[in-house]
RNA sequence: GGGAGUUUAGCUCAGCUGGGAGAGCAUCUGCCUUACAAGCAGAGGGUCAUAGGUUCGAGCCCUAUAACUCCCACCA
C-alpha cells in the first residue's frame, strides 16, 4: 500500500486524468456487441469561463456517463464548443475598441481573421477547465459549431427548409438592439420593470377646436405616428370616426380609426399608432391600411423622418420632444408609470421594436410534431413539469427571426444577382447567376442566429447530413442534461430540428437541473460579485470535493446552494473514505485475500454484505430516475454509518485476534465491501476512488472501466440483518447508560444480562465487550440473582444491568430511567389509542392491527420492568 | 393577465403508491479508544405555512387563503 496519511488530491488528480486519457478510456466507437449510451455536451461558449453552472452541469453528466460506462454500455460523451455569434462578436468589438478601432474600419475579412484568432487563443480554455473537473468526454471528437462538419449541416438544413418554404424573407417587426446593431429573436429579449412615465399628449382635431389626448411611454416615436385608434364602443369618441388629427410639432395629418384592440379603461382610451415601431401597431396598421414611417436608424439615432431631431439619440430625442410638446402646450400631463422594457440579452441595452427585412423560420409546421413526441413521451422531461413549460411555448410559437446583422457566424447561403435581381439559396457558393449568367453575385451579408447551429448539435456532431456509422450507432442520443434557462433557446429547437431533418428524436431524456446559488440563495452574478470560481475550489479542495459538494442533495429541476459549510462537509466525507480505505489496506499487507464465497461468514459479515447489496439496489433505482442527490445520501449513509462506524469497528476483534481463519475472512469481507463501495462512489468522485482502487490487492487497471456492482437478491438475508441490528441496539444502549450516568468509556464495566436471546448475545459477546467497554458479560436468569446493586435498561426481550458503585451515579440513572418510562408510557398511549378506535380495528389492514397489538404488549412488559427497577434503585 | 414551483428542526434539505416525523450542518455533553479530532460516542430541538374537507388514519389526497421564487405574455 502506498497511501499518505492524509487525503491530498493534488498528489493524484492530474496524474490520473492523464492516465485515463492516454489509455483511451474516454473514447467511444460503434461496437455492435455493446449497447450505446450517448450524451452530447451543451457546448459552452468560446467566450466562456468555467462557472459553477458549468461545473454542476458537467458533474451531473460525468456521473451518469461513468455510471453507464461501468455498467457496460458503449458510452459516448461528445464534447464541443459554441461559436456564440453575438456574445463573441461583442467581445471582439470590445477588444477592437481598446485599440481605438471599430469593426467597420477594419472590414469584414480582417474582422473574421481576428475572430478566428481569438477563438484559437481563448476557445480552448474552457475545454481545459472541463478536464480539470474530471470530465470523461471523448476529446478526440471535440466539435465546434463553426467547424467544417457543423457548417455543412447548417447549410444543408437552411437550404432544405428554404426549399420546403419553411424559411422566408420578410419585412416585419423584429427586436432590434441598437448597440449590437442586429436583429434579435423573441427569446433573446429579456424584460425588466422600469420606472418611467406615461406622457399624455393632445392631438388637435383638424378644423375643429377639439383635441384627442393619447398616452404614450415612448413619445419619441410620435414622429412615426400614422394614426390614432379608439374603441368603437367608446362613447367619449362617438362621432370621431373618419376625422383627422394634426400631429403636434410636425403638423402632419393622421386619421382616427376604430379598433376593438383599444382598451377603453387604459390611459385616455386613445392610442397613437406607430406601425414601424411597435408590433401591435404594426398589426393595427395593416388592418387599417396605415402607412409605416421609420424614424430611427440602426444605431438608435433618429433618421431623416424625424425632422429637426435627425441625428439625435433616441433618449435625447425623447427629452427634446417632451420639452417641445410642453412649449407648444400639447403636453397635458405626465404620470409616473412602471412598465416592462425589453433588453438585449447580451449587451443589456433596451431593444427597439423596428420594422425590418429579415429571414424567418415558419414555426407552426415544425412545432406540431415537436409537441407530439413530448406528449407521447418519446422525449421525456425530468422533472415532468418542464414538459408543460415546453408545451406552453410550443403552442404559442411565433416565427423565428434567424438573421443577424453580425459578421461572426454562419453566413446566410442566399446569393443575389446585381444584374437581374435574382436570388438563389444554395448549399454551394454561387459565382454565376443561374438566370442571367452574370458574375455580379453577392452573398447575403447577414449571419444566422447562433442557436440555429446549436439546434443541430446532436446530429451535426455525429456526421449529419452524411449517414455515418456514428450517426447510425449513437443517434438518437440518450440524454441531454441542461438548465431550465435554455429550454426555449436550445432544447425546443433541437427537438423540432431533429424531427424535421433526421426524422428522429434528438434524445430520449432531458434532465433539467437548477441553478447554483450562493450560500444566501442569491443567484451568482458578476454585478453582485458573489460568484465562486470552480477552479479556485479545485485548487484548494480538489475536483472530487467540488463535484461532491455540487451533487450532494441536488434534485432534478431544483436550485442548489453552494457554501463553505457544504464544501467542508464534502471534504470531510472524502477524507473519511480515504482513511477507511487506509485502514483496510494497511491490514491487507502480506495477507491473502479470499473470495467471499469461499469464506465462512459471521452474522455481522453477512449483515454488511446485505447492507451493501441493498445500497446497490437503491442507488441503481435512483440513478435510473436521475436522482443523484438521493443516491448520494444512501451511499453516504452506508459508507459512513454502516461501513465505517459499525463494520470496521466490528471487524477489529477478529482482525486483531488470534484466529487466522477469522482474520482472513474478515479481511476478505473488508476488501470486498471496500472495492464495491469504491465502485459505487466512482461516478461522483472519480479521482480518489481510482487512486485507492489501484492499491487494492488484486485490482487490475482502473476502476473507471471496472464492472459496476449488481444487486444480488441472494445476498439480502433478513435474519442476519435483524440479529446484527439487535446486537447494535444492545451496544448503543450500554453506551447511552454509560454516558448518561457519567461512566467514562475508558472504565471497563461488568454487564449482567437477563435475556430470551442469551444465545445470540453470547455469540456476539466479543463485540459488546469491545464496542461498549464491557469487561465481562454474566448471564443470569432474573435480576433477583443479582447480588450487587445495578443500574438497568430494558430492551425488547432483554434486560441489561451494570453494577452500581463508584463507576456510576444512582441519581442520574434514576432520572434516566424515568425518562425512559415516559417514552414507554407515550408509546403505550399511542398504541392503545389506535386500538381503541373501532374504525381502525374494522378497516385497517389486519397485519397493521396485529402489529399494533404486539407493540402494545411489548411496551407494557417493558413498563413493568422499568418500574421495578425504579423501585429498586429508589430504595437504595 | 396566464402558468409553474416552494413553504417540514436554528440553517440547508429528504420524506417512495396515506399507516409510529428523518439526514447533514449548527448547538449541548463526554472522549486524543493504535484508519480518520477533516474524528468517535451520546443528547436536546418540529402545531410538517394557515383554514376547511375526504379517510378508521393526512407532512402526503381535495378546496380555499397567505408569503416567497421563477417562467411566459406584454396594455399604449
Amino acid at each position: 500500500m502506498n497511501m499518505s496519511t492524509t487525503y491530498n488530491p493534488k498528489e493524484f488528480e492530474e496524474r490520473l486524468y492523464k492516465e485515463w486519457n492516454d489509455k483511451g478510456y474516454f473514447k467511444a466507437s460503434p461496437n455492435p456487441k455493446k449497447v450505446p449510451f450517448t450524451i452530447v455536451i451543451p457546448p459552452p461558449n468560446i467566450t466562456g469561463q468555467l462557472h459553477m453552472g458549468h461545473a454542476l452541469d458537467n458533474a451531473i453528466q460525468d456521473s451518469i456517463i461513468r455510471y453507464k460506462r461501468m455498467q457496460g454500455y458503449e458510452t459516448l460523451w461528445l464534447p464541443g464548443t459554441d461559436h456564440a455569434s453575438i456574445a463573441t462578436e461583442v467581445k471582439i468589438v470590445d477588444a477592437l475598441r481598446q485599440e481605438g478601432l471599430s469593426k467597420e474600419e477594419i472590414g469584414r475579412e480582417e474582422f473574421l481573421v481576428r475572430a478566428w484568432a481569438w477563438k484559437e487563443k481563448y476557445g480552448g480554455k474552457i475545454v481545459e477547465q472541463l478536464k480539470r473537473l474530471g470530465s470523461s468526454c471523448d476529446w478526440s471528437r471535440l466539435a465546434f459549431t463553426m467547424d467544417e462538419r457543423c457548417s455543412k449541416a447548417v447549410r444543408e438544413v437552411f437550404v432544405n427548409l428554404y426549399d420546403k418554404g419553411l424559411i422566408y424573407q420578410g419585412s416585419r417587426i423584429i427586436n432590434w438592439c441598437p448597440t449590437c446593431k442586429t436583429a434579435l429573436s423573441d427569446a433573446e429579449v429579456e424584460y425588466g420593470e422600469e420606472q418611467s412615465s406615461l406622457w399624455h399628449v393632445r392631438y388637435k382635431v383638424k378644423g375643429e377646436d377639439k383635441y384627442v389626448t393619447i398616452a404614450t411611454t415612448r413619445p419619441e416615436t410620435m414622429l412615426g405616428d400614422t394614426g390614432v385608434a379608439v374603441n368603437p364602443k367608446d362613447k367619449r369618441y362617438a362621432g370621431f370616426e373618419g376625422k383627422t388629427l394634426i400631429l403636434p410639432i410636425c403638423g402632419r395629418e393622421i386619421p382616427i380609426v376604430m379598433d376593438e384592440y383599444v382598451e377603453m379603461d387604459f390611459g385616455t382610451g386613445a392610442v397613437k399608432i406607430t406601425p414601424a415601431h411597435d408590433p401591435n401597431d404594426f398589426e393595427l396598421g395593416l388592418r387599417h391600411n396605415l402607412e409605416s414611417i421609420r424614424t430611427m436608424n440602426d444605431d438608435g439615432t433618429m433618421n431623416e423622418n424625424a425632422f429637426k431631431y435627425k441625428g439625435l439619440d433616441r433618449f435625447e430625442c425623447r427629452k427634446q420632444i417632451v420639452k417641445d410638446l410642453e412649449a407648444e402646450g400639447a403636453l397635458v400631463r405626465i404620470e409616473p408609470y412602471v412598465h416592462n422594457v425589453g433588453h438585449c440579452y447580451r449587451c443589456n441595452s433596451s431593444v427597439e421594436p423596428i420594422i425590418s427585412k429579415q429571414w424567418f423560420v415558419n414555426m407552426e409546421p415544425l412545432a406540431k410534431p415537436a409537441i407530439e413526441v413530448v406528449k407521447k413521451k418519446s422525449v421525456k422531461f425530468t422533472p415532468e413539469r418542464f414538459a408543460k413549460t415546453y408545451f406552453n411555448w410550443m403552442y404559442n410559437i411565433k416565427d423565428w427571426c434567424i438573421s443577424r446583422q453580425l459578421w461572426w457566424g454562419h453566413r446566410i447561403p442566399a446569393f443575389y444577382c446585381d444584374d437581374c435581381g435574382n436570388m438563389v439559396v444554395s448549399k454551394q457558393d454561387i459565382t454565376t447567376c443561374p438566370k442571367c449568367n452574370s458574375k455580379k453575385i453577392r452573398q447575403d451579408e447577414d449571419v444566422l442566429d447562433t442557436w440555429f447551429s446549436s439546434a443541430l448539435w446532436p446530429f451535426s456532431t455525429l456526421g449529419y447530413p452524411d449517414n455515418t456509422e456514428d450517426l447510425k450507432y449513437f443517434y438518437p442520443t440518450d440524454l441531454l442534461v441542461t438548465g431550465y434557462d435554455i429550454i426555449f433557446f436550445w432544447v425546443a429547437r433541437m427537438i423540432f430540428s431533429a424531427l424535421e431533418h433526421t426524422n428522429r428524436i434528438p434524445f430520449k431524456d432531458v434532465l433539467i437541473h437548477g441553478l447554483v446559488r450562493d450560500a444566501q440563495g442569491r443567484k451568482m452574478s458578476k454585478s453582485l460579485g458573489n460568484g465562486i470560481d470552480p477552479l479556485e475550489i479545485i485548487d484548494e479542495y480538489g475536483a472530487d470535493t467540488l463535484r461532491y459538494t455540487l451533487l450532494n442533495g441536488i434534485a432534478p429541476g431544483s436550485d442548489t446552494r453552494f457554501s463553505k459549510d457544504k464544501l467542508d462537509g464534502a471534504r470531510n466525507y472524502i477524507n473519511k473514505i480515504w482513511n477507511a480505505s487506509r485502514f483496510v489496506l494497511m491490514n491487507c499487507e502480506g495477507k491473502k485475500i479470499k473470495n467471499i464465497e469461499d469464506c465462512k461468514l459471521s452474522t455481522v459479515d453477512k449483515w454488511i454484505i446485505a447492507r451493501l447489496n441493498n445500497t446497490v439496489r437503491k442507488i441503481t433505482v435512483n440513478m435510473e430516475k436521475f436522482e443523484i442527490g438521493i443516491a448520494l445520501s444512501h451511499l453516504q449513509e452506508f459508507v459512513w454509518n454502516d461501513f465505517c462506524d459499525w463494520y470496521i469497528e466490528l471487524s477489529k476483534p477478529a482482525l486483531y485476534g488470534e484466529d487466522g481463519e477469522k482474520k482472513d475472512t474478515v479481511l476478505s469481507v473488508l476488501v470486498y465491501v471496500l472495492t464495491n463501495t469504491l465502485k459505487l462512489l466512482h461516478p461522483y468522485i472519480p479521482f480518489i476512488t481510482d487512486e485507492i482502487y489501484k492499491n487494492i490487492p488484486g485490482a487490475k487497471g482502473s476502476i473507471m472501466v471496472a464492472d459496476y456492482p449488481r444487486y444480488n437478491s441472494k445476498l439480502a438475508r433478513k435474519k442476519d440483518v435483524d440479529n446484527t441490528e439487535y446486537l447494535m441496539s444492545i451496544i448503543k444502549t450500554i453506551r447511552q447508560i454509560r454516558l448518561e450516568t457519567g461512566c467514562a468509556v475508558s472504565k471497563k464495566v461488568e454487564l449482567y444480562v437477563v435475556s430470551e436471546n442469551a444465545k445470540l448475545i453470547e455469540k456476539c459477546s466479543v463485540y459488546i465487550e469491545k464496542l461498549a467497554g464491557v469487561s465481562k458479560i454474566n448471564f443470569i436468569k432474573n435480576k433477583n440473582e443479582l447480588a450487587v446493586q445495578a443500574v438497568s435498561q430494558v430492551l425488547d426481550k432483554t434486560e441489561l444491568y451494570i453494577p452500581l458503585g463508584e463507576l456510576v451515579d444512582a441519581q442520574k440513572e434514576l432520572a434516566r430511567l424515568k425518562g425512559e418510562l415516559e417514552k414507554v408510557e407515550a408509546e403505550i398511549a399511542r398504541a392503545s389509542g389506535k386500538l381503541a378506535n373501532r374504525g381502525f380495528l374494522d378497516k385497517a389492514p389486519k397485519a397493521l392491527v396485529e402489529a399494533e397489538m404486539a407493540k402494545r404488549e411489548k411496551y407494557v412488559e417493558m413498563r413493568a420492568k422499568i418500574n421495578a427497577n425504579i423501585k429498586q434503585i429508589s430504595e437504595l
